[in-house]
DNA sequence: TTAGGGTTAG
């Protein structure tokens, strides 16, 4: 219909027939091409449309106006939107709707917010479509709440759509126990509402809950759509629970879906790539009849993350040779990739040329992978340098960045001036932790010391380092120093004993990684003790002699962990595979796949 | 007659 109606009207060649009686009364024909400019985002032809109807006097009324709101709202051009709800004579609620969806869309969270608070004044009364348009706008969890107030006053807090709309808006501000009070609360859940749950539990690494309310969505019978599938691989991706990822896979695939959704190959690459399982996206990746941009920064993020720098690399050439057109995302995988392997002067060389070459402006996170190259091959004063001429105010990762470089180098001085810089900006624990240990680092206990008490003054908690492994389909989740497992006693007395092993193949702790000045021995013993030792010993008590261990840390993993887990793997005979925050490890016959640079 | 909730890679 809409095309034809643009044969008509004889939009796309020039003005002459618009003005024609016939089709200028005829309110559909303009409806049609205003949808059709909105869904194309072609803001040139929507403006024609426009001029249009302010000549012939159709500008000011409530449907057509609400249209053009709609059809600038699409086409980014917002103040455009706002003036043309202005010009409405008579607003109905769909103006007041779609004005605040224009903002939502475009960003504008508080004039979003502030066109719905003019409702009540303006005695038009809020429905469910106003709800959803103004939660999707961004909110913060404060703004989240009070909304959530007026859908409650409202009394549509049980419709399914509403409610779908305000669990998203808790998950994206990180609360996902509002989120799953939402959830709980409405009476007739349909399939979005279930993926959105699913999704909020991803979205901030909860996998275990995620993949908990997929089963129960399975119990209760409700069919799952594409939609469903992706979150649940994401929460294995999350986890790395390979046996849960390996009977979605099947079921996708029975159900079509790898053939036909680059999404869901996409995504069961990714799920295979973050449990460890290079061969397995590997396979995925080349049995795609067909590939798109997505499937290629999938797998180079994969081979980033396990150091396979070079291999990156080759392949993204071999994208460009096959005609993909490489977008952001695909260079922050391979300068990730470059970064992960320590290839300083590929990622230099990169760097340059994505604006040089490609026309794509970097963003502060490809500059970081600079930065933190720079940084950790001891060049500090160009990685310093880098940031001080981006073309943006460095953010906090920048900052970051530079002192996770003067933490490998022991730059006390450039380490203090990052440090404060990201005391100004976050209240997290890392630069106080990363600046301690540059302290210990040079055994000033001292300044360790005094930055801890004024961690402590100032109420900032270390995020708590957790392992954990998966053995028979279970999930076994460890503390440093964890008193809670079932089998703790075994674990502790296994370590002991593989402790006397691990010296007398050359092992010796490494103490400096120890934040506190405590006696020796009781820095030995802590380390001993940490999450990712814990299960290691948990996983060789549990599994055959000689199959290999996947373990999974939610920070970094420690360097005298690091150091003792190449010995383990030795001793044992065992491969073992940690993902940690940042990558993989692959460690086999007293090495890791790292070549210990990460 | 209009739109509005969930969607891969970082």
């Amino acid at each position: 219909m809409a095309l034809v109606l643009t044969v008509q009207v004889g939009l796309a060649d020039n003005d002459k027939d618009l003005g024609q009686e016939r089709f200028c009364s005829n309110t559909e024909a303009y409806a049609a091409l205003l949808r059709r400019c909105a869904n194309e985002r072609n803001l040139v032809d929507g403006k024609r449309v426009h001029e249009h109807l302010r000549r012939y006097g159709y500008e000011n009324e409530t449907f057509l106006g609400n249209l053009l709101v709609q059809m600038y709202g699409k086409c980014s051009s917002i103040d455009d939107a706002a003036l043309a709800f202005d010009s409405i004579r008579k607003k109905d609620l769909f103006s007041w709707n779609i004005m605040i969806a224009a903002f939502a869309e475009n960003g504008c969270l508080d004039r979003a917010v502030g066109v719905f608070e003019l409702m009540e004044p303006a005695r038009i009364k809020r429905n469910r479509g106003t709800f959803v348009a103004v939660l999707a706008a961004g909110l913060d969890l404060e703004q989240g709440k009070k909304i959530h107030d007026s859908v409650h006053s409202s009394g549509l807090e049980r419709n399914e759509m509403v409610a779908t709309a305000l669990l998203s808006m808790y998950g994206a501000c990180g609360s996902t126990d509002d989120a799953r009070q939402v959830f709980e609360q409405v009476p007739k859940l349909d399939l979005v509402c279930w993926n959105a749950m699913i999704t909020a539990y991803v979205q901030n690494d909860r996998g275990r809950e995620a993949l908990e309310i997929f089963h129960r969505l399975e119990m209760e019978g409700v069919k799952c759509n594409e939609v469903t599938y992706l979150a649940a691989l994401d929460a294995c991706a999350c986890l790395a629970v390979q046996s849960e990822g390996r009977s979605l896979h099947k079921r996708v695939s029975e159900a079509g879906l790898l053939l036909t959704s680059f999404k869901v190959a996409n995504s069961l690459i990714n799920m295979y790539g973050k449990s460890g399982n290079l061969e397995a996206a590997e396979e995925i990746f080349e049995s795609m009849p067909s590939r798109d941009i997505s499937s290629w920064n999938v797998l180079l993020t994969v081979y980033g993350h396990n150091g396979l720098g070079d291999l990156a690399v080759d392949r993204f050439t071999e994208s460009c040779l096959e005609g993909f057109e490489p977008d952001s995302i695909t260079f922050l995988a391979v300068l990730q990739a470059c970064s992960h392997a320590g290839l300083l002067d590929t990622g230099v060389e990169l760097l340059v040329s994505i604006q040089e070459d490609w026309g794509i402006d970097p963003t502060q996170y490809h500059y970081l992978c600079v930065v933190d190259l720079l940084g950790r091959s001891g060049e500090l004063v160009r990685a310093e340098a880098l940031i001080n001429s981006m073309p943006f105010e460095p953010e906090e990762g920048a900052w970051r960045s530079l002192l996770g470089g003067c933490r490998v180098n022991s730059d006390v001085g450039r380490g203090e001036r990052a440090t404060q810089r990201l005391l100004v900006m976050s209240e997290d624990s890392s630069p106080y932790v990363l600046m301690a240990n540059i302290y210990a680092s040079i055994r000033n206990f001292d300044l360790a010391e005094r930055l801890r008490s004024v961690m402590a003054d100032r109420n900032v908690k270390k995020q708590p380092g957790l392992s954990w492994i998966e053995v028979r389909g279970r999930i076994h989740t460890f503390a440093a120093n964890d008193k809670l497992h079932a089998r703790k006693e075994e674990i502790y007395a296994g370590l002991d004993r593989l402790f006397v092993e691990l010296q007398r193949e050359g092992y010796r702790p490494d103490t400096r990684v120890a934040l506190y000045d405590v006696e020796e021995e009781k820095k030995v013993r802590m380390l001993l003790h940490h999450s990712e030792k814990l299960a290691i010993m948990f996983g060789l008590m549990s599994t055959p002699d000689g199959s290999p261990l996947f373990v999974l840390k939610n920070l970094r993993v420690c360097a005298d962990c690091h150091a003792a887990t190449k010995i383990i793997a030795k001793i044992t005979k065992r491969k073992i595979v940690m993902r940690d925050a940042s990558r993989f490890h692959h460690f086999e016959n007293g090495k890791c796949s790292c070549c210990d640079y990460w």
